[in-house]
DNA sequence: TACAATAGTTGCAATATACATCTATGTGTT
DNA sequence: AACACATAGATGTATATTGCAACTATTGTA
């Protein structure tokens, strides 16, 4: 027989990525509505890009996240439903917009912000600094390598 | 100003666990449609928990994914309808079934259990097996952690 | 027998995503 | 100027994934 079939789903890190990632998510996003916030951690995100660059292009956002620019459209729809964001026309390219916080999106960052960045101590907080250095350097490691197989085979991108 | 807002997301263990696990779910699904194969990744966890047990209760599998029972049905449902696998009526208690792979099923879990592992060997082939270690008991660590959390407050769960 | 627990299903809705295609606009070349 | 081409974004449509509420059927228990 192959002794590929003595596989362990426990052993493998693919495994407890997902694992991790999803429970995550669902306790971020758990814990944005107890503020009742109407907000995802994938808005967070986009969010969050925003407000550290003060506006940003669809565009910058789409690659940011690595998602589709028809995807960063709807979201920035929702937010911009919710008054969160808002899009700026540009004046010398009226191809794109800038699109910026609102008050009230950049008083739901003063907010959202340190929970998060709270959260994030929280679930990280009984592991040595060195094991979360080590942790994070293998995760980026395994990013990296994925991103370059996407983008040897078949791809339509520019980086 | 708060402290907090200096939040760095690429600092974050959050940010990377969820990305790699993006990209990982990504290109799972990129090989597994490679070969042919309709089946997604959450659906391989199902079927290869089958695998491993001979059959099982929607149920366990419901608690194993830690997913919602609905969930599970309509996910075995498809599987069903693809056959993969069947649900065996129990003759004892006529309340629950079986759920077994078909020979087609097991026919494909032989081909896919190699390229899961392979796959899992691959992108952490770069890696030394120590910092593997500390990165899967990190992500261990971190899931018992949110488990508890969730299990702590307002829940409906056993175990 | 009456009530509670368990396994599973169905109705319904929300979230998240992307491909193909479209409009509008800008850029570069001849 | 005129044409081709590239870019930013929007829209139509479709898919996957998930869970809550409420339901049926069955079994266990007081």
């Amino acid at each position: 027989m192959n002794e590929a079939l003595n596989f362990k789903l426990e052993e493998a890190m693919g495994f407890h990525v997902n694992r991790t990632a999803s429970l995550m998510t669902e306790e971020m996003n758990r814990r944005i509505q107890a503020l009742g916030y109407t907000v995802s951690t994938q808005d967070f995100a986009i969010l969050f890009r925003i407000f550290k660059k003060g506006s940003m292009l669809q565009t910058d956002i789409s690659r940011l996240l690595m998602r589709d620019k028809t995807t960063v459209t709807r979201r920035i729809d929702g937010l911009v439903k919710k008054k969160y964001v808002r899009r700026i026309p540009s004046p010398d390219d009226r191809r794109y917009f800038l699109i910026a916080l609102t008050p009230t999106g950049q008083q739901m960052l003063e907010v959202l912000i340190p929970l998060v960045a709270n959260f994030q101590k929280e679930i990280v907080r009984p592991i040595s600094s060195e094991y979360q250095a080590i942790t994070i350097q293998t995760l980026q490691r395994i990013s990296h390598l994925l991103i370059d197989l996407k983008t040897t085979s078949g791809d339509k991108h520019e980086t």
